[in-house]
DNA sequence: ATGAAAGCGCTAACAA
DNA sequence: TTGTTAGCGCTTTCAT
């Protein structure tokens, strides 16, 4: 058999001009491809003219390899997926910031998806991220039963770590907060208040989170004689939250407090008690559970249970890093300690006032 | 030279089993990988028994193709590469989702970056995802200057279209707003409501939006007889918004309206202004740019210019794909016109009030 | 130390 | 209609 020929592609239609591949660097170079290879991966003894020769050859030809030959050879994109529920949701795109900046230091590609919301869309781009052959996968679930079945699939061929909520039947790593602490810290500030009456507000769209937090609600209202109002599920959104106050004024009498399980949710209430001309915290006292910027920053300030995204993505980037390298121990659980971040939603007087100008 | 046996791979190690690939669905269907191939991709005759012996088997085996393999045969990914300028805000986590929305209409995959509020590392994402062989780009630069570079350098090789932002010196298909526009219908509403100072606040790594907006300011204070403040230029953060009013206060006189080019930062002024003390909109007016969903929310509602991302995200995907069809013809400029939504940040007595309860 | 050659999993041109 | 074959651009034995 003889050598094969190189035909090059004619000429691309449009703006398109043919990439430089290793070939030219390597006819620049005046070397083989096998050469040229060993240079710019590093692996493999050669010869400093060698080196020397191909590195120059590279700088000067702009050359970047394509990442699709390197993957399909290598079976290995150096890349990893991740979902999120929904990205327009704050503390989600905050999150995947801090997953970026931990994937960046060990050198993986971040391939981000958007389940908007929907399972279904979920499942899709699980998938795809598996056909595209992403090395692991850090999986913000958005259901804990329905987003089982594309995720076992997916960890059946590579690692899937699920960051926040877990999936029920899933065995995988799992990174999230102590959703329970995070409640009862909730209601023993709002204890503290004078509150004797509560709501609670989360999504149905059942994930981990809000079961826990769910059951904590139950549990610690019980334990504190807080008389409990019926839980209102729906999803994390402002609008889910503007209408469960509407609910709630129709319903009857304002608890003394509404616990949101979210932020965004928590916004939407107050945001809707300010329509209705009900005062926050005078009214009706309100806290959140994410501490996204915004929560900071809206009028009254909102009371809520930060979560430490720093430290959750990168105990979630180091599990799946360790899987990803062969480590096939038993599925991981870790769950971080949250705190509570008290704001004027849920202060009553006596105030602590937050800042004063020099009078 | 005669027909290639297939050898399997090893055992890999940990939890990764060797994904069915197309000649495990010909093997089970009886015929050969090009018969399998041709029709699954639909492309090419074929008997209808081939046909259904393979879609049987194929579901069977629940064969799901290798991407990267068919991207390397196929020179196409079937994928478009994103970038914004900071995915934690909110604006831009909802551009990328519209474009979500028209991207997964035509079929093309959505891999998205974030460049975290710096060119570097828009850059370092706009190198990997050519080098990831996306078919094309969609941008939102995060500076006029700085982005330059790496876009030219991408564009070389695949359509590139911007989207919010222009990049100076680079030919390609933008697609925003009429920034200019926006920020007059700011300024007659602010003179509708007896304004005669303003100032303005807008990010200084400075885009071509940024710019417009700046320019409209000048124009637009001068011809209306409005007393300009010095400009304040940071970047569309929160944070940049607090700093902002510390230094307003810290200057001299407050000015009778804070003109934010960018929702973020208002609601940070905001939110520095109330910790201070002073009164929006009685003590000074308040208005964003974009219309996030906080930006209804806060209190007081914040007054500002809508941009619609759904038509912006159309604009630029249909733009990509005739691009990546093989249009060559000159580079595109859309503006579309923004509209003014006014809400009490911005709002002088007599005050029109927003919603009441029933007496 | 270096080059030839064999594929990674798939598609498509060509032959039969 | 179907199978054979030649790659896509790269990495990696295996000889030399």
């Amino acid at each position: 058999m003889r050598p094969a020929v190189h035909k090059h592609r004619g000429v691309t239609s449009g703006n398109g001009r043919r990439p430089v591949q290793l070939r030219d660097v390597a006819a620049a170079a005046g070397v083989s491809i096998s050469t040229a290879s060993r240079v710019l991966t590093g692996s493999g003894r050669c010869s400093a003219a060698a080196r020397l020769a191909v590195e120059e050859a590279a700088r000067r030809l702009a050359y970047a390899p394509n990442k699709i030959a390197r993957a399909l050879r290598a079976q290995s994109t150096r890349s990893v997926g991740m979902t999120v529920p929904w990205l327009r949701n704050p503390f989600y795109a905050e999150l995947v910031e801090a997953v970026d900046v931990f994937l960046e230091r060990v050198g993986l590609d971040l391939v981000l998806a958007d389940a908007r919301g929907s399972w279904q869309d979920e499942a899709r781009r699980v998938n795809a991220l598996v056909s595209r052959r992403v090395d692991g996968l850090i999986v913000v679930p958005t259901d804990h039963q329905e987003s089982a079945a594309a995720l076992a699939e997916a960890a059946r061929h590579i690692p899937v770590v699920l960051l926040e909520y877990e999936v029920g039947e899933l065995e995988a790593d799992y990174v999230g907060i102590d959703n329970g602490l995070g409640i009862e810290l909730v209601l023993d500030h709002l204890c503290d208040q004078g509150a004797t009456s509560v709501r609670f507000l989360s999504s149905a769209i059942s994930n981990s989170a809000s079961r826990s937090r769910l059951q904590a609600f139950w549990k610690g209202t019980e334990e504190r004689n807080l008389e409990p109002g019926e839980p209102i599920l729906g999803r994390f959104t402002t609008k889910f939250g503007k209408e469960a106050v509407l609910r709630i004024i129709e319903e009857g009498p304002m608890p003394d407090a509404i616990v949101c399980a979210s932020d965004v949710v928590a916004l939407g209430v107050m945001g809707q008690l300010r329509a209705e001309g009900i005062s926050v915290p005078d009214d009706v006292m309100v806290t959140g559970f994410d501490d996204i910027v915004f929560a900071e920053l809206s009028d009254p300030a909102l009371t809520t249970v930060h979560q430490p995204r720093r430290r959750l993505a990168d105990v979630a980037v180091s599990a799946l890093v360790s899987r990803i390298e062969g480590d096939d121990r038993e599925p991981t659980r870790v769950e971080l300690p949250p705190h509570l971040v008290v704001r004027r939603s849920s202060l009553q007087p006596p105030r602590i006032v937050e800042a004063s100008s020099p009078a």
